[in-house]
DNA sequence: CCAAAAGTGTTTCACGTACACCCATGC
DNA sequence: GCATGGGTGTACGTGAAACACTTTTGG
């Protein structure tokens, strides 16, 4: 499945139903494994025809195989999610599907198979783990303003940051290189905007450092 | 897979490959899934049937897709860990397997399958879990004093803790019972035992607390 | 009485947390 | 000039880390 950051919310994208089972409900994107690819590049693959993302960050989540999770037939799931920011890249809806839409988490139709379980377990996952790897700048453009990156952090742990702190912490761990670009068009004083440094990221996990926020 | 402590060390349980491929090698116990268990019975039984473990700690861990992981055919394995300790639970080796016995993490044999990465990824999931959630005792016996407490999670990260702080800390989260017995047979001051208090804190999770150590 | 591990407090320092005002910009 | 968010520093308290000696028991 695939979570997206527009400017207010963080949201997933679903797939309406063409065939039945579950006709017309709404469901996470999907399909079957190759015997000529492993796990990762299905999940890629599917990804890409259903979506037309690539390159983004993606991850597995973990393996659903309840004995009626599709009533017509046993079938064992790889799960797998995807994060990407709706500004960077554009979303194409699925040609096989009725309709592709994003929803916001906290309004979520009635979905197909076990897919709220499934999906339940991956906003956890989300929630662990972007406290201890810095996964959240996946959601966000690749040059983006503090408020933005705080409003992320929000969102995801769905508490309220406290400004001057967060800053302070985000900023002292080095992680985030200053750009000489400012916020454009905004009808107030522009921000700054900042980029993830993964290279000096990556250096320093090397030497022992944690993100942790 | 499973791992166990005995005294000393943390060990993990490898059974001896009676066929080819792989004959002679050391393996992870494994089977194939029945159309009528889930994936979760699935690892119960195989668990049982060659180990002769029951109701202990179990754990989906990752879902290995690899396309050449079996040389015969295609195979996709979805690995479980186990967790017990090597006191309470007598270990026999499985039938179909010419041996079964406990390796020490640190002098491992070649493994057969690709049995190295998904070992190496359970000792990192076990390694990142025992911090934030108090699986390590079911690793030790029932009752236990604070020094094997210890011992595991020095043996888990791999480092040497404090042992006035380790007492502190630990005691004060309020999850330990003491109990009134003392360590028997040993030629030295005996120890207390304590008993891990699921239910306080299962009561404290639902409060907020957050076991961390 | 010796060896071996149990048990116990205090000080120091770093970091998390709480908190309020001026600044720049567009309309 | 006013509305809107951008940007900044300090004081306080809690918790992590460092550290050494006395007690108990069995052999």
């Amino acid at each position: 499945m695939v979570f997206g950051l527009d400017d207010a919310d963080l949201k997933v994208m679903l797939i309406q139903r063409a065939g039945a089972p579950f006709e017309g409900r709404w469901a996470l994107p999907g399909g079957f494994v190759r015997p000529d690819e492993t796990l990762d590049e299905a999940a890629r693959r599917e990804l890409d025809e259903e979506t037309g993302l690539k390159r983004v960050f993606l991850e597995q989540l973990y393996t659903f195989g309840a004995i009626k999770r599709d009533p017509r037939e046993r079938v064992i799931s790889v799960a797998y999610y995807a994060l990407c920011n709706l500004r960077d890249h554009k979303v194409q809806a699925a040609t096989d599907a009725s309709a592709a839409a994003w929803f916001d988490l906290h309004k979520l139709p009635a979905l197909a198979f076990d897919h709220d379980e499934i999906l339940k377990t991956a906003v956890e996952r989300l929630r662990g783990k972007v406290r201890y790897v810095p996964i959240g700048f996946e959601l966000l453009p690749r040059k983006f303003t503090l408020t933005q990156l705080q409003r992320l952090y929000e969102k995801i742990l769905d508490r309220q940051l406290d400004k001057r702190n967060f800053r302070k912490k985000v900023l002292a761990m080095g992680i985030l290189e200053e750009t000489d670009e400012m916020q454009q068009g905004v009808a107030h004083r522009a921000a700054r905007l900042y980029r993830f440094d993964e290279p000096s990221y990556k250096r320093m996990v090397k030497q022992g450092f944690n993100f942790e926020l």
